[in-house]
DNA sequence: TACCAGAGGAG
DNA sequence: AAATCCTCTGGTA
């Protein structure tokens, strides 16, 4: 049994050598391959034969052969042009391009390990699970006396590290009298390293995992190396450490030993104010993280004692610890993404949605002998990037509260459009079949003859996670449950991402036609159903893409609701085609609907699901959001409109007071471009610059923590970021008037109360609307 | 008061 | 480097 962790090129004698790393059950094994040549196509004008000729006597050619393969749903006759190193594809595509008679140069960018893969059909991370793979996780603490640390003076304080086989280290150049047991005193910074990677070395571990490692730890720790002029060396066989850019950012690549960053991991998988460790820790286990403050970690480090001094080992101690539970909880849906996509999990753990949906659309082209796509020129970027496309449609609510209200969905209704309809680029407007076609409202036709080739690809994710799922059902091993879940949440998550890549103006099977033809197809389903429905006798009060709200005027049993609700479904999904369905997904006593995208809902436990409200977004303060949600308890659930304007009554008095605790007041908003970028710069970006100029570091896609304190004139010159602000620092006006208010209100509003009687000001409450 | 840039949510 | 639809804020004229 093994498992491809890594895989690699290097150049031998002028000819490029594949490096497989495999774990086995014991160790490791690098298989090499020698005989496996880069190669790219190209296609001719006219003259292929001609193009073939000119080509063969071209500079580092090594064969040019012709054979059919399919292009734009036909088969045509291309060439493929063999190479001697991957270096020559470059060049030679220029060239090849620039012939007279050559129409277009393919698959020239897809880099030569991953080819080799696709050709041989390489699964990486197969068995990882029964294989017992060894992870480890490491974290550092810098010297950073300036504010931010600065790698060419500032010192690696400590390196804490962290395995699943059960060791914990911190190695530091301070603390071995501390009493903790994972605390390895070494004398200078140097050593400290060393010691680092020879436990990784000695303990053989497979996966390393860091949070931020990409764009802090191996950086900086690269830095350090060529201060002490050694090799940061935690690769297979010593390679050191490589720093590549993927975008804006740097990708920390350990050859034979995949390194694993769980910030970007955690990034794409939650949705969360912040992304700091403590802040993924917390989400995920429910616990606080101990805390030592960035600014004060020189100082209680140059004491050299103390309480404050231990906690600071301990905090390091936890970050690596935290690390590992976190790796521990989320590698296995990476192992499964990268089995599924069939790309490293080094790469596939770093690559958007987009990227993952094309990697397996070019493995499913190879297998099918279709040649994939060219990547569209910049131009061709921005001239599909300002043609946007209709959308989904979205019901205007009957706001206010409503009580006994049953929600239907369709299940996956994009996927299902696409298979129902067979969507794709090679079936839209054929004329290969003479009879019926299926219709979309935008006026095209797809083929009902031959399948496409992503309904193809997505009807197999779809079947496949039928499959899990039905053993999933029939497993009791819990262990097991876990995986098959973990299965059937990476075929999901693939299968959704099929209609934006669609739409996608980066992708290679861009259809801005099938996309459109598909949004146009989910509503008029939606509308269908929408008119269904009150035929039956619902009312209708709300509706978004894929789902409906309903009502039963009158009808107060539950009995009879999900009655008239089963034969509703019944009958309107006997009429629906292929794939598609539309289910019974919930039953809600109360609920009240605010404006599109912005309702909340009491289910029949007593539990509130809100959706698009303050309570909801990262940019409002606490103290808001806690109000709200409580007043929304108070409404829904008590029913007890005294109570909710109490709870409003109190919380004015309270930010009045002075006494509401910072952590309350931050409001968190990213800064989404370049800070220069910016036409109107809001209050996170004029904090941001201000922070700048004390020291700390603010960029492009970090989220700023600020409040809105009593000094400056506008709200802009108010707001400073949380580091900076005393406790009790606050507008109170601010948080009255422009947070808890403006929350609570367009709640109490659908209640009839003003906002004058609950800043007390006003007349004592009614309970009219009750 | 009207308008725009910017942000973040829903599905 | 998945799409569009939608609401709301803060700043400006």
């Amino acid at each position: 049994m093994k498992t491809l962790l890594d895989a690699s090129y290097t150049i031998r004698d002028e000819k490029p050598v594949i490096r497989l790393f495999y774990k086995l059950r014991e160790g490791m094994n690098v298989e090499e391959v020698m005989d496996f040549q880069p190669y790219f196509y190209a296609t001719a004008k006219e003259d292929l034969e001609g193009l073939k000729e000119k080509i063969r006597s071209m500079e580092g050619v090594v064969s040019v052969d012709s054979r059919e393969m399919i292009d734009h749903g036909r088969e045509r006759q291309v060439l493929r042009i063999t190479v001697r190193q991957p270096r020559d594809v470059p060049s030679l595509r220029r060239e090849v391009k620039d012939l007279e008679g050559c129409e277009e140069v393919r698959e020239t960018d897809l880099p030569f390990t991953q080819r080799y893969m696709i050709d041989s059909d390489i699964t990486p991370m197969e068995n990882a699970e029964e294989i017992d793979l060894r992870v480890a996780s490491f974290d550092m603490e810098v010297y950073n006396p300036q504010g931010e640390p600065r790698p060419e003076k500032d010192p690696i304080l400590m390196i804490s590290y962290s395995d699943n086989k059960g060791l914990k280290r911190v190695w530091s150049t301070k603390g071995g009298d501390l009493g903790l047991g994972y605390v390895r005193e070494v004398k200078s910074e140097k050593a400290l390293i060393k010691e680092f990677m020879e436990t990784v070395e000695e303990r053989e571990i497979n996966i390393i995992v860091t949070y931020n490692g990409d764009n802090f730890d191996f950086p900086y720790l690269k830095e350090r190396c060529s201060f002490h002029k050694i090799t940061p060396s935690l690769g297979f066989n010593g390679a050191a450490v490589k720093l590549e850019r993927r975008g804006m950012n740097f990708g920390a690549r350990i050859r034979g030993r995949p390194h694993v960053d769980m910030f970007p991991v955690c990034r794409q998988l939650f949705n969360l104010p912040r992304y700091r460790l403590e802040d993924v820790y917390f989400e995920l286990f429910d616990k606080e993280k101990i805390d030592v403050k960035a600014g004060e970690m020189h100082r209680i480090w140059d004491a050299g004692k103390g309480e404050d001094f231990k906690v600071f080992f301990e905090y390091s101690m936890s970050d690596a610890d935290s690390t590992l539970k976190i790796a521990e909880a989320l590698l296995p849906l990476q192992y499964e993404l990268s089995r599924i996509v069939k790309l490293p999990v080094y790469e596939c753990s770093r690559t958007a949605s987009g990227q993952r949906v094309e990697h397996l659309l070019i493995r499913e082209a190879h297998h099918r002998n279709i040649l994939v796509p060219n990547k569209p020129s910049d131009r061709i970027f921005e001239e599909r990037k300002d043609k946007s496309y209709t959308g989904a449609y979205v019901v205007d609510p009957v706001k206010g509260v409503h009580d006994n209200i049953i929600l239907f969905d369709f299940r996956s209704l994009y996927p299902s459009i696409i298979t129902s309809y067979n969507i794709d680029c090679s079936t839209i407007d054929c004329d290969c079949c003479s009879g019926e076609k299926h219709r979309s409202p935008t006026g095209h036709y797809f083929c009902k003859n031959r399948e496409g080739f992503i309904p193809t690809v997505l009807k197999a994710l779809v079947e496949r996670r039928v499959k899990v799922k039905k053993k999933l059902m029939k497993e009791k091993d819990p262990a097991r449950k876990g995986l098959l879940d973990v299965k059937q949440q990476a075929l999901k998550l693939l299968a959704n991402s099929m209609y934006g890549y669609f739409g996608f103006p980066r992708a290679r099977w861009y259809s801005r036609e099938c996309a459109e033809a598909i949004a146009a197809l989910g509503r008029q389903y939606i509308h269908e159903t929408i008119e269904k429905a009150r035929e039956s006798g619902f009312s209708i009060i709300y509706g978004d893409t894929d789902s409906v709200y309903l009502k039963l005027e009158g009808v107060d049993s539950r009995e009879e609701i999900m009655e008239k609700s089963e034969a509703f479904l019944k009958k309107l999904n006997s009429e629906l085609p292929g794939d598609m369905e539309l289910e019974f997904e919930g039953f809600y006593p109360r609920g009240i609907f605010i404006t599109k995208k912005r309702y909340a809902l009491m289910d029949e436990h007593g539990m509130l699901l809100v959706k698009g409200l303050e309570t909801r977004r990262r940019d409002w303060a606490d103290i808001a959001k806690e109000t709200q949600e409580r007043v929304l308890n108070a409404l829904l659930r008590e029913k007890d409109p005294e109570k909710a304007a109490d709870i409003v009554k109190d919380v004015v008095g309270k930010i009045k007071e002075g006494n509401v605790p910072l952590k309350k007041l931050a409001i968190n908003t990213q800064i989404t471009r370049g800070l220069g970028d910016y036409v109107q710069p809001g209050p996170h970006i004029i904090a941001a610059k201000k922070a700048l100029r004390k020291g700390l570091d603010f960029k492009q896609g970090n989220i700023v923590t600020y409040v809105i304190t009593r000094k400056g004139d506008s709200i802009s010159d108010k707001a400073k970021v949380i580091d900076f602000v005393e406790e009790g620092d606050y507008d109170a006006d601010y948080y009255i008037n422009n947070q808890l208010l403006p929350a609570v209100m367009r709640i109490l509003e659908a209640f009839d109360y003003t906002e004058d009687e609950m800043k007390g000001l006003g007349k004592q409450l009614t309970l009219d609307s009750f």
